[in-house]
DNA sequence: ATGGTTGGTAGCCAA
């Protein structure tokens, strides 16, 4: 079974790449996340025409989150509990069957949390990673494969990074952030990317600005962290790098996990 | 060091 995380900076202005890129990559369960509309706009026809059952957390302008499966959904479960009056959109948790048992799969993108100064925005990431980690902690003791997919607007180490020195300043790299992260896997997570491989210059996101890109001034943000039980079936993950290189590309590149469950 | 780009929206904000 494979399982990708793509942060789609905008699921209606990146709809022909979202569909040449199901087709290409054929992933069984797709986590996305800025889908930047609500639910009503979000392109579903199109995606359930090429197989796919679709469950969406939307907001108008920014932020969320979708899952898309070629499994039925057993329940969908919507927002990060912790705090009723956080109203962005930045989790979505689906629960599958498959033939070694349940599976649950969160598609969440974690606040930015810039700029660091600002009275609200980095706090609010921290609160946010909190309520993550109190989450986590509770579905981890129900000792089921979980797959925690998404843009979690960290980078953990100075080796995702192209020149860590820059990013010093910002919210992905605070020594809070980092740690926060690092308490998150220390639960009993498998970091798949970092499971397979700990060579350098391993990105999933190159800004628009200042030929990024075109310098491999990369970063690595999107994760997919594995529960024990999960981590059991894990094979390995890959970062489809090519798809920055499409026309009209997000700014992110799907990251992909390999299981060794199916369908029932 | 600064400025650079994109999407959604109609506020320039968020990234």
């Amino acid at each position: 079974m494979k399982i990708v995380t793509w942060n789609i900076n905008g699921v209606r202005a990146r709809l022909g790449n979202l569909l040449h890129w199901l087709q290409e990559s054929a992933p069984d369960i797709a986590c996305l996340q800025e889908i930047k509309t609500v639910d009503e706009q979000f392109p579903r026809a199109e995606i359930e025409a090429l197989g796919y059952h679709v469950e969406t957390h939307g907001q108008k302008g920014f932020n969320g989150v979708a899952i898309l499966s070629k499994l039925r959904f057993d329940e969908v479960n919507r927002g990060l509990p912790g705090d009723e009056s956080d109203e962005q959109a930045r989790f979505i948790e689906g629960v599958f069957s498959t033939d070694k048992g349940v599976l649950r799969v969160v598609s969440l993108y974690l606040p930015n949390g810039n700029p660091i100064d600002d009275d609200r925005k980095f706090p609010y990431k921290l609160s946010w990673m909190a309520r993550l980690e109190a989450w986590a902690t509770g579905r981890l003791a129900l000792e089921e494969p979980l797959v925690l997919a998404g843009d979690y607007n960290v980078i953990p180490e100075p080796i995702d990074a192209k020149n860590p020195q820059n990013w010093l300043g910002d919210a992905l790299f605070q020594p809070e952030t980092r740690q926060a992260f690092r308490r998150l896997v220390n639960l009993g997570f498998t970091e798949a990317v970092r499971a397979t491989t700990d060579a350098p210059g391993t990105y999933t996101f190159w800004d628009y600005q200042a030929g990024a890109w075109q310098k491999d001034n990369g970063i690595r943000i999107d994760h997919l962290l594995l529960s024990p039980e999960a981590a059991n079936f894990f094979g390995s993950a890959t970062i489809e790098k090519h798809v920055r290189a499409w026309e009209k590309p997000s700014d992110h590149v799907p990251v992909a996990v390999n299981l060794t469950v199916g369908a029932v």
